[in-house]
DNA sequence: CGAACGATTGATTTTCATCAAGACCGGTGG
DNA sequence: CCACCGGTCTTGATGAAAATCAATCGTTCG
């Protein structure tokens, strides 16, 4: 990926589904400034598969929402320990995490053929400052990632090997049907990445699949999987049963 | 916590260490604006030890930063597993995870007598809008709690415990010596709190700092922690020695 | 076709949680 | 002042969950 495929540019370019657009929308700008927001956007950037968005370290150039496809998120450290940090879809924001040191923390690659519409980050800002609403929906993002993580960090945390992949089935259901796609039937990464997700190896991910699956909870057929009885994989999502919870250390719920 | 100590927001209030001063100092404002700011921000809120700033799922007021003490934050699921997502200290901003919903996400609670500063996320708003600079700091926080968050969840997915509880040592250490406290000795909180944020066991949590001790890494006295060796401590960090790497599935460095 | 990749399944090992008991405080109240 | 008590730390013994190791098989793609 040291030579990316071409940019795109072009004003008058359609790009209808376009994440930062809809988020345009959202923020209520008019007709005109909308158009001015396009101006700014360089539009559908393709990601092939396998391909690299931007590794870590790199320096930021903009920021991304994903306009097609499937990509993942991974940091590592130095002795080659990596963990997938998350899964991006269609209207995802993607580089976050790079704001603050204005350097990539973590390598984007894409699961799927893909692409993304990007804005600078000055641009960005500006608009914020000119829309309040442009900007509230920013922060809301930028919050909406921080709660995406602190989910995931219960997960790996305290969660057992069944719970974390009913979970990770249930939130990824979720996020699809939310998309326009079926809650029911869809593509899953491979093993190897939901184990990374979920911090498990994949041999694990392969044996707790099968166990749904022997339990006629979903189906599966290569990367597709199907969802046959939600209710029963709600079920499992919850250790209720099996492990008495321990006496609360804290006040979790409002009084 | 249903009825939390007064709320003092006197304007003529000296609060020279308020991490929200620092954040308008840092944001160029000049005397005026800062006082301006200044107006806005509520002072010195004490929360006492072992209460809540606030409760999961309760409606955000205000955002605030630390101004003194030590507090943590803890999310929690249904059946009662809970995970320490993060230890705060004085500067830190708090609130971040509950800007997308308006309602806190998480519970805050002081581990030893403490204090904050708030300010409206609506005005905080306002203020972005109007001073660039101000507004970019604020994205350079969120983006910064990201970043915690995903190094936080290589800890949780990948680390064993004695990398984890290293790591937690060497990383608590810096941002105390960040806040000019000696970074080689200072207090720890409790192993039960330790390791909830590290996903552990207090039981595994207190062996490891055993087995520290015994090799003369650190040295323990109730509650307080002095690192005789760090170069020891960053050595045990790396599981470089014992177990070799796995070949790389994806390439983290830039080419 | 063969090579590379991924999934599956079983056998074994390892790490860490759990269970349990005792010690060591720090505070309270007789 | 001392006894007691709740909370916390320590340490050991045991067990369970999941990683690792290993072999096989199916698919996909040059």
């Amino acid at each position: 990926m040291t030579n990316g495929p071409p940019i795109t540019n072009q004003a008058n370019d359609k790009c209808p589904n376009c994440g930062l657009l809809a988020w345009a929308q959202s923020s209520q700008l008019d007709a005109h400034d909308a158009a001015r927001f396009n101006n700014l956007i360089t539009h559908h950037r393709p990601i092939e598969k396998n391909t690299y968005l931007h590794h870590a370290g790199s320096p930021l150039e903009s920021l991304h929402v994903v306009h097609s496809g499937f990509l993942k998120s991974i940091i590592g450290n130095e002795d080659g320990k990596e963990q997938i940090t998350g899964f991006l879809m269609p209207g995802d924001p993607v580089e976050l995490d790079a704001i603050a040191s204005k350097r990539h923390q973590s390598g984007v690659i894409a699961v799927e053929d893909s692409s993304v519409c990007g804005i600078s980050l000055v641009q960005l800002e500006q608009l914020c400052c000119e829309f309040p609403a442009f900007q509230h929906h920013f922060h809301q993002l930028l919050s909406g990632e921080i709660n995406h993580d602190h989910r995931h960090m219960l997960w790996l945390g305290v969660m057992h090997a069944e719970e974390r992949i009913v979970r990770f089935l249930l939130s990824f259901s979720e996020r699809i049907a939310a998309r326009g796609y079926s809650a029911t039937q869809f593509k899953l990464p491979k093993h190897q990445d939901i184990a990374s997700y979920l911090g498990l190896s994949l041999e694990t991910v392969s044996r707790e699949l099968t166990s749904l699956r022997k339990d006629e909870i979903i189906a599966l057929d290569h990367y597709y999987i199907q969802i046959k009885n939600v209710d029963a994989l709600k079920q499992r999502s919850s250790s209720f049963e099996k492990r008495r919870s321990p006496p609360h250390t804290h006040d979790i719920l409002p009084p």
